[in-house]
DNA sequence: ACTTTTGTAGAGTGATTAGTCAATCGAAGC
DNA sequence: GCTTCGATTGACTAATCACTCTACAAAAGT
């Protein structure tokens, strides 16, 4: 049954972030999630290992999300435009996962997860801007410069939209406001 | 002595960024600070409580760092401007510290810490960018959205310049450049 | 049918660790 | 010199926790 790898994986995303790593023992983990502690040990081999399949499906997660929003086709300021307003959108449909991902970034853990993995993971948007910066339709900056900035502006914003409760169409609106200020920051 | 609480503090402040809170044993702290474990909890009755001072001390070494820096009878742009800078020179030359600080922010212990100590110490920059609003310098958006930005724009720039090794002239370069990008971002 | 593999359980174990405590030390005051 | 009292020590404890192990059940394979 894949079933209770999964059951596993959401009872440690809630615990984790509720508690953090070391607030929160295996044993509650299994508990939470129905299981023996026996079988927890079956599916992964460590904690540590949990705490890492847990951050490749999490991300997993939003890369599948962004890549469905996104169509090819579009001209390249509309994919831009998407990947940072849906980026924001997953992010507060999944605070939980967000916020996990970050954890995992202040953490001892991040050590364990190849360079490599964590690369690829930010290739797509590194791609769509150096695409941008060769089409002169972005400032010719470094590519990691222009992602820094623009992955901060999400951080950003996700922070400022979740410190107060907005309503969904507020959000929207500031949502977009905030990225024509992002835009005029980047482009040529 | 307080002799013996600061070098608590400072071996529990690179221990911790090295290995985690859960990572680190009070037993490796007292022996890195030089001192016996009984005196470690002489000092600090909890593991948490040193946490949590040391977080305090991490702070208040950066407020009184950006205190000195600005002189309330420059102008409001020069004063921002400052802010902007050497808030960034600071995280440089104290990356544990900064570090540190996140790795609280991204931990159950936050939730320690009283609300209104954190926001006592947000306030100095949300008064100069009140300021800048009032004297319609800046654009009339909320503070607390201008606020998140340009901490985000100061982590990122961070993030950038931490990851590559610059020499320090073209960090200079880069950091004056990104406040442009900045101003540009914010101002009316 | 029967053998093998895989999943599941949960009691048990060895190591670790936050925090305690009783005993000493040393400086300051008298 | 004596007393007091905070600082300091480090052995000790009680609890916790990651992980193992044995036993059993259920599929899967043949």
């Amino acid at each position: 049954m894949v079933e209770k790898e999964k059951q596993i994986l959401a009872a440690a995303l809630q615990l984790f972030v509720a508690f953090g790593f070391h607030g929160t023992p295996t044993s509650k983990i299994a508990a939470q999630a129905g299981v023996s502690n026996g079988t927890l040990f079956h599916y992964f081999k460590t904690k540590e290992e949990l705490i890492i399949a847990l951050y490749n499906d999490t991300k997993a997660d939003m890369s599948a999300y962004l890549s469905a929003q996104i169509n090819g086709q579009d001209r390249l300021e509309l994919r831009i435009r998407k990947s940072y307003i849906h980026s924001l959108y997953w992010a507060l449909e999944n605070r939980e996962k967000f916020y996990y991902i970050q954890q995992v970034h202040f953490s001892p853990h991040v050590a364990s997860i190849p360079p490599e993995v964590i690369a690829a993971q930010t290739e797509f948007h590194l791609g769509l801007l150096r695409e941008g910066i060769q089409a002169e339709v972005l400032r010719p900056l470094p590519v990691e410069l222009l992602f820094t900035l623009v992955s901060s502006h999400v951080h950003g914003l996700y922070q400022y939209l979740t410190a107060s409760a907005f309503t969904a169409d507020h959000r929207k609106t500031v949502i977009e406001e905030s990225f024509v200020l992002l835009w005029d920051m980047i482009r040529k």
